[in-house]
RNA sequence: GCGAGAGUGGCGGAACGGCAGACGCGCCAGCCUUAGGAGCUGGUUCCCGCAAGGGAAUGGGGGUUCAAGUCCCUCCUCUCGCACCA
C-alpha cells in the first residue's frame, strides 16, 4: 500500500494549483458573486497560529462557495506600512521598505504552504506608491469636502512609539501596540471628520444582521450617541453666558450649581480680580496633572473649587454658583455641566462635601423622596414633576418634552445630540507610511499638492535615529519644494499617516488592484462589493471596522461606488491560545506553524484549527488534538486507497442503484452519504460550524469503514466476499459514490489530500472542479425510525419502526413493550403526546 | 455602574423544547506485532447492583410544560466591551 506523504503531495499539488490558476472576472450573474476575504496581514516576519486559523477559515469559506458554483473573489494582501518596520530599521539598520520586502515573501511563501486558495494576481501592498498614492488622492478629496482638517489640540501620545495616537488607539491608557501609558500632548494635526457620519454609522448598525451582536455593540458604545439639550445659563453680572449640555433637562428646576471643566476657557474670565483667582488656578493646575490613566481608572478624589461667580438658572430665576470641578471633561458636551444634586448621583456627593442645597424636582411613583433625608440621588428617568413651576404635575416624560419646547421657544436652549466618537486624527510624526500631501507656503498658506502631482513618494535616504520627531522632516530634498500657486518657496507636511487609513479601503482596491488612474474601478466594485464574508479578529471591533465603514460612506459620497456597508457578514474568530493563554514569545508558548506543517502537513494544520473549537471561540492548543486530526487523515487516505481499483471498476455504471435495486447494505451506504451530505452543508451553512461539519464526516468514514470490513477483509481490494456476503455490483458503486462524496465534501477543509485522493480513483480533473454534492431527500428518510417511548415524561423504552406507521399502531406496540409493562401496569392512562417520527408519551 | 456573551464528563466540545454527552482527545481492556509514541476491536458521566435494571446529573434556587441544557424569574461565577459622558 502507498502510504500518505504530505511532504510529497503537497507541495506538488500547491505548485500544480498556482499555474492553472484562472483568475475571477466580473462578467456572470452577479448574483452568483461571492466576496470572501479574511483581514490582511501586516508583514510582521512570519505567520503564527492566529493566522493559520484566520486563513483557513477563509479558505474553507472560499472553496466550499466555489464547488456550490459561486464566483468567489479571494484575494490577499499587506498591511506593509508601519512601525515595526521603522523600529528595526533603527534597531538594526536595515530600511523599513527591505525589511517589510523581506517580510512579505518569506510570509506569501508560508500561506502558499498552507495551500490557501488566494488569487495572487491581485496581490496589493500599501506601502507601494501604486497603492498610498490613492491614500493620498482619498485625503486630498476629504479636503475639498472639509472632511479632512487641521487643528490644534491635545492629543494622545505615545512615549515609546513617539507619534500620535487615535481615540481608538488607546486602550485602557495604554497604547494600542506597545501597552505604553499614554500621555498627553498639545500637537497641530490632521484629523478625518468622522463625526460627520456618526448619525449614520449609529443607524446602520441596526442594518448589520450579519455582525455579531457583540461587535455592534462595541461600536454603538464608541459612537455614544445622547439625546439631550443645550442650555444658555446667563451670567449673573450679565456679560456673557455658559451653554451646558444635559440629557436631563426636565431637572433643570433643580440645577443649583455649575461646574466648568478646568481647562474650560471661561474660568480665568470667570475669576479675573476676584478673591478666589489663586485658589481657582492653583486647582486648575493641579487638575491638569492628572493623567490619563488615573482619570480613566475615576482612581481621584472628585474635587472642585468655587469660581466666586454666579450664572442664574434660566427656569427660576434663581442665581446659583459656578464652580470648577476636575470630573468635568472639556472633550465632552461643551465643556460645562449644570449640576442636579437631587437626581444625579455625582453631583449629590458633591453637593453634600461642599454644603450645597438639594432640590427634588422629580417625585418617585410613591412620593416618598425628601429632598433633606435622601441618602442618594433620585438618577430615575420616571416618577412626576414637583416644584418645577407650571411643569409640576407632569410625568417625567413629558416633562422633559415640555421644558425642551418651553426653552426653545424662549431661544434659551434646544434639543441637541451628543456624540462620544471624536474626530479621527491621523497625522503620525514616524516615517514609514503615506506622506501627507499637503504644502505649508508661506505666501498662500495651507495648499493641498496638485491631483496631478501624486504620488508624494516617500523618499529612501531619511536617517533613523529613534530621537523623535517626524524623520521626513530631515530629508531637506524632502521639505523644501515650490508652491503649485505661486511658485515660491514651500515646504511640505512631514507627518505620515496613520495605518489605518490604509486598510479602510483596501477591499475596494482589490476589485481592480491594477488601476493606475484611479483608486479602482467602479464597475468592478459595483460588482464585487459589498464583501459578503469577511472574517478577522475581534481586536479589531471599533478600530479597523468603524473607519472601514466610515469610508466606504465617503466614498459612496464621492460618488464612487454605491456600497453603503462594506462587509454584509463578519465572523469574529477566536485567538488560539496555548496553557490558557494568547501565544507570545514573551510567554514562551508560541507554536510555529513552520514546525507543525513539516511535521503533519498542512492539511492537519487546517483540520486540527477547525474541528478543535468553533471558529468564534478561543482555541486552546493540543498536540494530542493533532495527532487525532492527522490520524484522521490517515485513515481516509488508507480507506480511499483501499478502495481505489474497485471504485475505477464501478465508474462503468452509471449511477449508484436507486432504492428498489439496491440492497439492504448498499442502502444503509447511500442513506449515510446522502444524510452526511445535508449535515455538512447544513454545518457550513448556519454560521460555518466547522467543527461539526468535520465530526460528520468522521462519522461517515467511520460508518464506510465497518460497512466495507466484514466484506473485504484485509485483501485491500475487497470486492469478492472473505466469507461473508457477496458483494453486488450496486455495492461497488454505492461504495463508490460514498468515498467520492467523502473526498469532495472534506475537500475545502483538506485540499491536498483531498486532490491527490481523487486523481488515484482515477479522475483527470481537479477536486476542486466538481460540483458539490446536493443530498437526494428520498435518501434522506431513514429506513426504521427510533420512537422513544416515555412514561410521565421519562424515557422507558424505544421502538423501531417503519416510519410511515401511524399513531394508532405506534401505541398498540408500545403497550405490549414489555419493557412499558411495569410503569403502566394497573394505571389508567391520562393523555397521550405523540410526535411523529419522534417519540410517544404517555401520562398515566 | 451600563452593555454583550458564557457556565454541560478527566479535556476540546455536540444536542429544531423531545434519547444529554455526537465527534475527537485522554484513559482502560483486548488483538496484531521482534518492537511501538504504528494499526485494529471493544469500553469509558456519577452512584447502587454480579447482572437485568434502577437512581442522580448540564453553576445554585424557583417557575412554565406531557416533556427544560434549551423558555421565564432570581441568585452566583467567569470573559469581553464601555465608563465620573452630565
Amino acid at each position: 500500500m502507498i502510504k500518505y506523504d504530505h511532504t510529497q503531495i503537497e507541495p506538488a499539488w500547491q505548485a500544480r494549483w498556482l499555474a492553472q490558476q484562472t483568475p475571477v472576472t466580473e462578467e456572470g450573474d452577479r448574483d452568483r458573486k461571492y466576496y470572501c476575504l479574511v483581514m490582511f496581514p501586516y508583514p510582521s516576519g512570519r505567520i503564527h497560529m492566529g493566522h493559520v486559523r484566520n486563513y483557513t477559515i477563509g479558505d474553507v469559506i472560499a472553496r466550499s462557495q466555489r464547488l456550490r458554483g459561486r464566483h468567489v473573489l479571494h484575494p490577499m494582501g499587506w498591511d506593509a506600512f508601519g512601525l515595526p518596520a521603522e523600529n528595526a530599521a533603527i534597531e538594526q539598520g536595515v530600511h523599513p521598505a527591505s525589511w517589510t520586502m523581506h517580510n512579505i515573501s518569506y510570509m506569501k511563501q508560508q500561506l502558499q504552504r498552507l495551500g490557501i486558495s488566494y488569487d495572487w494576481k491581485r496581490e496589493i501592498t500599501t506601502c507601494r506608491p501604486d497603492y498610498y498614492h490613492w491614500n493620498q488622492w482619498f485625503f486630498l478629496k476629504m479636503y475639498e469636502r472639509d472632511l479632512a482638517y487641521r487643528k490644534r489640540s491635545s492629543l494622545n501620545w505615545c512615549p515609546k512609539c513617539l507619534t500620535v495616537l487615535a481615540n481608538e488607539q488607546v486602550i485602557d491608557g495604554a497604547c494600542w501596540r506597545c501597552d505604553s501609558a499614554v500621555t498627553q500632548k498639545e500637537l497641530e494635526q490632521w484629523f478625518l471628520r468622522i463625526t460627520a457620519y456618526a448619525e449614520e454609522l449609529l443607524a446602520g448598525c441596526d442594518r448589520l444582521t450579519g455582525w455579531p451582536e457583540r461587535v455592534l455593540t462595541m461600536q454603538r458604545n464608541w459612537i455614544g450617541k445622547s439625546e439631550g439639550a443645550e442650555v444658555k445659563f446667563p451670567l449673573q453680572d450679565r456679560s456673557g453666558t455658559i451653554t451646558i449640555f444635559t440629557t436631563r433637562p426636565d431637572t433643570l428646576y433643580g440645577a443649583t450649581f455649575m461646574s466648568l471643566a478646568p481647562e474650560h476657557p471661561l474660568v480665568e474670565r470667570l475669576i479675573q480680580g476676584k478673591p478666589e483667582a489663586a485658589a481657582v488656578r492653583a486647582f486648575v493646575q493641579e487638575a491638569g496633572r492628572l493623567d490619563r490613566t488615573a482619570r480613566l481608572t475615576g482612581n481621584f478624589e472628585k474635587a472642585g473649587v468655587f469660581t466666586g461667580t454666579h450664572a442664574i438658572n434660566p427656569l427660576t430665576g434663581q442665581p446659583i454658583p459656578i464652580w470648577v470641578a476636575n470630573f468635568v471633561l472639556m472633550d465632552y458636551g461643551t465643556g460645562a455641566i449644570m449640576a442636579v444634586p437631587a437626581h444625579d448621583q455625582r453631583d449629590f456627593e458633591f453637593a453634600k462635601k461642599y454644603g450645597i442645597p438639594v432640590r427634588l424636582v422629580v417625585q418617585n411613583g410613591d412620593r416618598s423622596l425628601r429632598a433633606e433625608t435622601m441618602p442618594d440621588a433620585y438618577p430615575e428617568e420616571a416618577g412626576w414633576m414637583v416644584d418645577s413651576g407650571p411643569f409640576t404635575g407632569l410625568s417625567q416624560a413629558e416633562g422633559k418634552a415640555k421644558i425642551i419646547g418651553h426653552l426653545a421657544e424662549h431661544t434659551l436652549g434646544k434639543r441637541t445630540v451628543n456624540y462620544r466618537l471624536r474626530d479621527w486624527g491621523i497625522s503620525r510624526q514616524r516615517y514609514w507610511g503615506t506622506p501627507i500631501p499637503i504644502l505649508y507656503c508661506d505666501a498662500c498658506g495651507v495648499v493641498p499638492v496638485p491631483e496631478e502631482q501624486l504620488p508624494v513618494l516617500l523618499p529612501r535616504d531619511v536617517p533613523f535615529t529613534g530621537k523623535g520627531g517626524s524623520p521626513l522632516a530631515e530629508s531637506a530634498e524632502f521639505v523644501q519644494t515650490t508652491c503649485p500657486r505661486c511658485g515660491g518657496k514651500a515646504r511640505r507636511e512631514t507627518d505620515t499617516m496613520d495605518t489605518f487609513f490604509d486598510s479602510s479601503w483596501y477591499f475596494l482596491r482589490y476589485t481592480a488592484p491594477r488601476e493606475t488612474d484611479r483608486p479602482f474601478r467602479r464597475e468592478a466594485a459595483d460588482y464585487w462589493m459589498p464583501v459578503d464574508q469577511y472574517i478577522g479578529g475581534i481586536e479589531h471591533a471599533v478600530l479597523h471596522l468603524l473607519y472601514s465603514r466610515f469610508f466606504t460612506k465617503v466614498i459612496r459620497d464621492l460618488g464612487l461606488t454605491s456600497a453603503d456597508e462594506p462587509f454584509t457578514n463578519l465572523l469574529t474568530q477566536g485567538m488560539v491560545i496555548k496553557d490558557g493563554a494568547k501565544m507570545s514569545k514573551s510567554k514562551g508558548n508560541v507554536v510555529d506553524p513552520n514546525v507543525l506543517i513539516e511535521r503533519y502537513g498542512a492539511d492537519t494544520a487546517r483540520l486540527f484549527s477547525l474541528f478543535a473549537a468553533p471558529p468564534e471561540k478561543d482555541l486552546e492548543w493540543d498536540d494530542q488534538a493533532v495527532e487525532g486530526a492527522s490520524r484522521f487523515l490517515h485513515r481516509v487516505w488508507r480507506l480511499v486507497i483501499d478502495h481505489a481499483g474497485q471504485v475505477v471498476r464501478a465508474s462503468g455504471a452509471v449511477s449508484p442503484p436507486d432504492s428498489d435495486q439496491a440492497s439492504p447494505r448498499a442502502q444503509t451506504l447511500r442513506r449515510a452519504t446522502h444524510q452526511t451530505i445535508h449535515k455538512v452543508t447544513a454545518d457550513l451553512d448556519r454560521h460555518f460550524q466547522f467543527n461539526t461539519a468535520i465530526a460528520a464526516l468522521m462519522e461517515f468514514y467511520n460508518l464506510i469503514a465497518q460497512w466495507q470490513a466484514p466484506v473485504s477483509g484485509n485483501s485491500g481490494d475487497g470486492v469478492k466476499a472473505a466469507g461473508g456476503a457477496k458483494a453486488t455490483d450496486g455495492d461497488a458503486t454505492a461504495l463508490a459514490e460514498a468515498l467520492r462524496t467523502l473526498l469532495v465534501l472534506l475537500s475545502p477543509f483538506a485540499p491536498h489530500l483531498t486532490e491527490e485522493l481523487w486523481q488515484r480513483l482515477g479522475h483527470r480533473g481537479s477536486i476542486f472542479a466538481e460540483h458539490w454534492p446536493e443530498a437526494e431527500p428520498r435518501w434522506l428518510k431513514d429506513e426504521l425510525v427510533t420512537i422513544i417511548l416515555q412514561i410521565n415524561g421519562k424515557l422507558r423504552s424505544q421502538l423501531q419502526v417503519p416510519p410511515e406507521l401511524d399513531e394508532l399502531e405506534i401505541e398498540t406496540r408500545a403497550l405490549a413493550d414489555p419493557k412499558l409493562q411495569p410503569w403502566i401496569e394497573g394505571k389508567t392512562i391520562r393523555k397521550r403526546i405523540y410526535v411523529p417520527g419522534r417519540l410517544l408519551n404517555l401520562v398515566v
